[in-house]
DNA sequence: TTGCGTGCAAAGGTTTTGCATGGCA
DNA sequence: TGCCATGCAAAACCTTTGCACGCAA
């Protein structure tokens, strides 16, 4: 197994993501804030280093309308023992920790034969906030 | 609003999507089953035609490893009473018609503040099928 | 010194767009 | 007849790869 350097653009770029827990970026805006605090990373180095956080389990990578987001996974095993729940109109992405993913889990498994994974399940909705705000004509892309 | 033309090709895309109900498909798999029953739809027909139904929310479009998925959705209204689980091996997508639904639903709006949206929801896992059949060493990506 | 990390440029795959033609209503 | 649908080719888009150089250990 190789082993990894600590390298000035790998730790940019974790402290990037780090800096937007809770909410997944697209490699274009960790581009722009890598960019934005004057330092410069390449593309192709920004690619290379999420692939590596994903080799790692510590990234999460969320498809969707918007495109592809990224996000830092603090601790996969605390991460495995909540649901995710990202809002479609702020593009937030929520820790819910509620005894019901367990109660939802077993019950997949048991009358649907199911194994849930939790860590790459991210129920999709719209948060509280988003709703209310969503009175007018706010018909997001 | 524009009216929609019944065309051929248009309900050619609708039979091949109907065929694979229970499993998403590929663009290039759906280009593939129209030319494989000997009928020609250009690409860009195709995603029109997804398109399309995309608008009237008779599709559901999963992104993940192996691409991004395209799937028939027959009914919207009763896709919303129960929830969706996509096997990651084998690729296919469970109706789970189940009373916690409404739980978790009921229990997210309330506890946590967050609109559950069932049909776009898509839980991730293994089915028992594959979780069995995976004795040997397919560990995947 | 070793060999992983970097960054440019170019390739790769998927989806979208421009434009002239075809076909449904 | 009017207007949407079609299809080719090219563009746009995001991500990966090739290659030479840089830098951490």
């Amino acid at each position: 197994m190789a082993r990894f350097y600590n390298t000035r653009q790998g730790a940019l770029v974790l402290e990037v993501l780090r800096e937007n827990g809770s909410r997944p970026r697209t490699a274009e805006d960790l581009m722009k804030s890598l960019k934005g605090r004057g330092e410069k990373v390449g593309k192709t180095t920004l690619y290379r280093q999420l692939n590596k956080l994903g080799k790692q389990g510590k990234l999460r990578v969320t498809m969707g309308p918007g495109g592809t987001g990224y996000q830092y996974v603090e601790d996969p095993v605390a991460c495995a023992a909540h649901m995710h729940c990202r809002c479609c109109r702020c593009g937030k992405l929520f820790h819910v920790d509620c005894s019901m993913l367990r109660q939802l889990s077993r019950h997949l498994l048991s009358a649907h034969a199911f194994v849930l994974d939790p860590v790459d399940t991210v129920l999709q909705g719209t948060c509280k906030k988003c709703e209310e705000e969503d009175g007018d004509g706010a018909a997001e892309a």
